[in-house]
RNA sequence: GCACCCGUAGUGAAAUGGAUAUCACAACAGUCUUCGGAACUGUCGUUGGGGGUUCGAAUCCCUCCGGGUGCACCA
C-alpha cells in the first residue's frame, strides 16, 4: 500500500512538473489524521516558490484524477500543508482477510532472508547467582533472536559463561566455611541451592577478613593448578548443579541456546591470537603493531587507531590472559562454531560498550572481513531504588526468587478460574513471566531500569498480563461463537470502520522496524495500544450476535487480533495461554 | 580531567525532523451493559536552562546545569 501511495503522489507532481527524489510516507501519530500522510508539499513549498497549502491542494487534484484504486476512501489538506490520506472500508477488511489467510507467517518479512545470525546474550557465570540483570539480558536477546528470525535470518542462540576465576574460589571457600559449621552436627552435605549465598558469603569475607583473602587465593591456584583432589571435586559438582540449575530457568524463560562457549576454552584460543599479532605490521604505517609489550604486559594501544579508543591490557605481567583476550577469542571463535555467519550480536550492560570497541578494533585489524559482521548491543542496569545492586554485596534479587514470588502473586489471583493444580501453576509461571519481560522489554533498552518490586508484578494496565488477558478474552469470544455455530467472514464488514482495524495491518512495519533497528520495545508498545483498541471494540460492541448480520465480521476481526497478539507477544518471548 | 550515554506530567516510559507531544500508574469522576472487571469511558498534568539550524525541533548543532558509566594488568 506504501508503494502504490507513493507512486500516487509521484505521478501527480510530475503533472505538475514537478521532480521529487525522496518522498517521506508516514502513519500520523493520530489516527483522526488519516492512515498516511505525507510532507511533499511542505517539503518542496520553498523551493518552487509556492504556499504549501495551495500547493497541497493541486496534488490532491491531481492524485483524485489519478486514483482508480478503491482502496483510498479520501484524500486531504491538513495542518500546515499536510496531505492526509484515508484507505477505504474494504481495504481494512481485505487486510483482516489476509491475517486470516496465513495467520502464523503474519508478522514477518524477508529483510534478513538467507542471512545467518549469532545472537549471544544471557551470559550468566557458575559459582555465582543468576540475579535479574541476567533476567534483563536474556529478555532483550531472547526477543532480538525472535525478531531477525521472523525477519527471515537462521539464528543461532549462544550463552557464553564464566566457569574460571576468582568468583569461583570466593563461592567454594564460602561452601568450605559453610561445611565446617555444619560438621558441628555430624552432617556436611551441599545443597545446590547454597551456592549463591555462598559465593556472597566469600565474596564478604574476601573484602573484610585477610585470613580469608589468603584462603580464597589459595583455592583460586589450585583451582588452576587442579591438584587438590577435594577442590576439583567441589568444583565438579558446583559447576553441574549450576549449569543445571540455570538449564531449568532457560526452560521457563523460553530460551534454548544452540551454543555455549566456557570463559576456560577461551583463553587459550585468545592467547594464541594474541601470539600471532605481535608486532605485526599493519596499515600504510610499517610502525603500527597489534600488540605490544608494556610494563610487562602485552597491550593493545587501540588509540593509535581511533582517538576515541585506549589501551587495554590482553595479558597480564603475571602471564594471564585477561577478559580482553578471552573476548577475542570467543569471537573469533564463534566465526568458526558457525560457519558462513553473517552476523554476530553480543548483548551486554552497556558498562561493557568500551572494552568491546577495543576488543572490536583489534579483530577489525586481525580479520578486517569481520569488522562488519560484529554488532554489540548494550543495555541499561537494572537499578534498586536502593542504589547499585551487585552479586559481591548480596544485595541481589535472584531471577528464580523473583520468578518465585511473581508467580506466587498471580497463583492468589487465579481462584475464581477452574484449573487443576498443573495447569495453574503453569498459567501462573506464564503470566508472571510475562509481566517481568514486559516490563523489561517496553521501554527502550539503552537506558536503566529502575526496579520495583510492587511495579514490575502490576498486571494492569501497560503490562504483560493485560496483553495475554485481551489474548484470553479474544479467545473465548472465539470459543463461544463456535458454540453458536457462527463463522468467521471478513466479507460481512457493517459500514463503521474500527481503530483495531487501523492498527493491526501495520504489525509487519512495525515488525521490520524492530529488527532492524534491534528494539523490541517497538513491538511492546504496538501491542498495547491493539489490545487497547480491541478491548474498546470490546467493550462497545456485541461480538457474537446472531440478531448482528455483521456478527460474522466481528468475529473475523477478533480472529485476526488474536493471530497478530500471538504472534506479537512471541517475538517478545513471552507465550499467550488461551486461558489464564 | 578525557570519552560515551542520559535528562519528557507526582512516578515509570513512548514519539523514522512534522500536526493539538502519546501511553500507563497514581489522583479524581463515572460505567457495575447478557461474550472473562486482570476491563471500559472521562478529568487533571510534561519536553532541565539559554542560544542556533529549519517552513517545522523532545529529536540535529553549540553552551551551561544535573545524573550515570567507562578510562592498564578484575570480569
Amino acid at each position: 500500500m506504501e508503494k502504490e501511495i507513493k507512486n500516487l503522489i509521484k505521478d501527480a507532481l510530475k503533472n505538475l512538473n514537478i521532480e521529487v527524489s525522496n518522498i517521506v510516507l508516514e502513519h500520523p501519530e493520530n489516527l483522526s489524521n488519516g492512515d498516511y500522510s505525507t510532507n511533499v508539499a511542505l517539503a518542496i513549498a520553498k523551493s518552487v516558490e509556492r504556499n504549501p497549502k495551495e500547493l497541497a491542494e493541486k496534488i490532491i487534484v491531481e492524485i483524485l484524477r489519478l486514483n482508480v484504486d478503491k482502496n483510498i476512501e479520501k484524500v486531504e489538506v491538513a495542518g500546515s500543508g499536510f496531505i492526509n490520506f484515508y484507505l477505504s472500508r474494504k481495504y481494512f477488511s481485505k487486510s483482516v482477510e489476509e491475517i486470516l489467510n496465513n495467520p502464523e507467517n503474519f508478522g514477518k518479512n524477508d529483510s534478513l532472508e538467507g542471512k545467518k545470525i549469532m545472537v549471544e546474550y544471557t551470559d550468566p557465570n557458575p559459582f555465582k547467582p543468576f540475579h535479574i540483570g541476567h533476567l534483563m539480558s536474556n529478555a532483550i536477546g531472547e526477543s532480538i533472536s525472535r525478531l531477525v528470525e521472523f525477519s527471515g535470518a537462521e539464528i543461532a542462540r549462544a550463552n557464553y559463561q564464566g566457569d574460571v576465576g576468582l568468583h569461583v574460589a570466593k563461592a567454594i571457600y564460602g561452601l568450605l566455611d559453610n561445611e565446617k559449621l555444619q560438621n558441628k552436627n555430624g552432617t556436611h552435605n551441599f545443597q545446590a541451592g547454597n551456592i549463591g549465598q555462598a559465593y556472597v558469603a566469600g565474596a564478604g569475607a574476601y573484602e573484610n577478613n585477610p585470613e580469608a583473602k589468603k584462603e580464597i587465593d589459595e583455592i583460586n591456584k589450585k583451582l588452576y593448578d587442579k591438584n587438590d583432589q577435594k577442590i576439583n571435586e567441589i568444583y565438579d559438582w558446583g559447576f553441574k548443579v549450576t549449569m543445571e540449575a540455570f538449564e531449568d530457568l532457560y526452560k521457563m524463560l523460553g530460551t534454548k541456546f544452540d551454543f555455549y562457549f566456557l570463559e576456560s576454552m577461551m583463553a587459550d584460543i585468545g592467547r594464541e591470537i594474541v601470539n600471532e599479532n605481535m608486532g605485526k605490521a599493519v596499515g600504510p604505517e610499517n610502525n603500527r603493531r597489534i600488540f605490544e609489550e608494556s610494563d610487562g604486559a602485552i597491550v593493545f594501544k587501540a588509540e593509535k587507531y581511533d582517538p576515541k579508543l585506549h589501551t587495554r591490557v590482553f595479558i597480564t605481567s603475571k602471564n594471564l590472559p585477561a577478559y580482553e583476550t578471552k573476548e577475542l577469542g570467543l569471537a573469533v571463535e564463534k566465526f568458526k562454531t558457525y560457519p558462513g555467519m553473517d552476523l554476530s550480536i553480543v548483548v551486554t550492560a552497556n558498562e561493557q560498550m568500551d572494552y568491546m570497541r577495543v576488543v572490536a578494533k583489534a579483530i577489525s585489524l586481525i580479520h578486517p572481513d569481520f569488522e562488519n559482521k560484529m554488532k554489540h548491543v548494550t543495555h541499561g542496569m537494572m537499578r534498586l531504588t536502593t542504589g547499585k545492586m551487585g552479586s559481591r554485596k548480596g544485595n541481589v534479587i535472584t531471577g528464580e526468587s523473583l520468578i518465585n514470588e511473581v508467580r506466587d502473586t498471580i497463583l492468589d489471583k487465579m481462584t475464581d478460574r477452574d484449573f487443576s493444580n498443573e495447569e495453574r501453576e503453569k498459567i501462573a509461571t506464564e503470566v508472571g513471566i510475562s509481566a517481568l519481560k514486559y516490563s523489561i522489554l517496553k521501554q527502550g533498552i539503552g537506558g536503566d531500569i529502575i526496579f520495583d518490586f510492587e511495579k514490575s508484578i502490576s498486571f494492569e494496565g501497560d503490562s504483560g498480563p493485560y496483553l495475554q488477558y485481551s489474548y484470553a478474552r479474544a479467545n473465548s469470544i472465539l470459543e463461544k461463537a463456535q458454540k453458536e455455530n457462527i463463522l468467521p467472514d471478513p466479507h460481512a464488514f457493517p459500514p463503521e470502520i474500527f481503530e483495531v482495524e487501523k492498527l493491526l495491518y501495520k504489525f509487519p512495519e512495525v515488525v521490520l522496524r524492530s529488527s532492524s533497528l534491534y528494539e523490541p520495545h517497538h513491538v511492546a508498545n504496538y501491542l498495547i495500544e491493539v489490545a487497547r483498541a480491541y478491548s474498546s471494540f470490546y467493550g462497545n460492541n456485541i461480538i457474537v450476535n446472531r440478531e448482528d448480520p455483521s456478527s460474522s465480521y466481528k468475529i473475523a476481526l477478533t480472529y485476526a487480533f488474536s493471530f497478530v497478539m500471538k504472534n506479537g507477544l512471541h517475538l517478545l518471548g513471552i507465550v499467550a495461554p488461551k486461558k489464564m
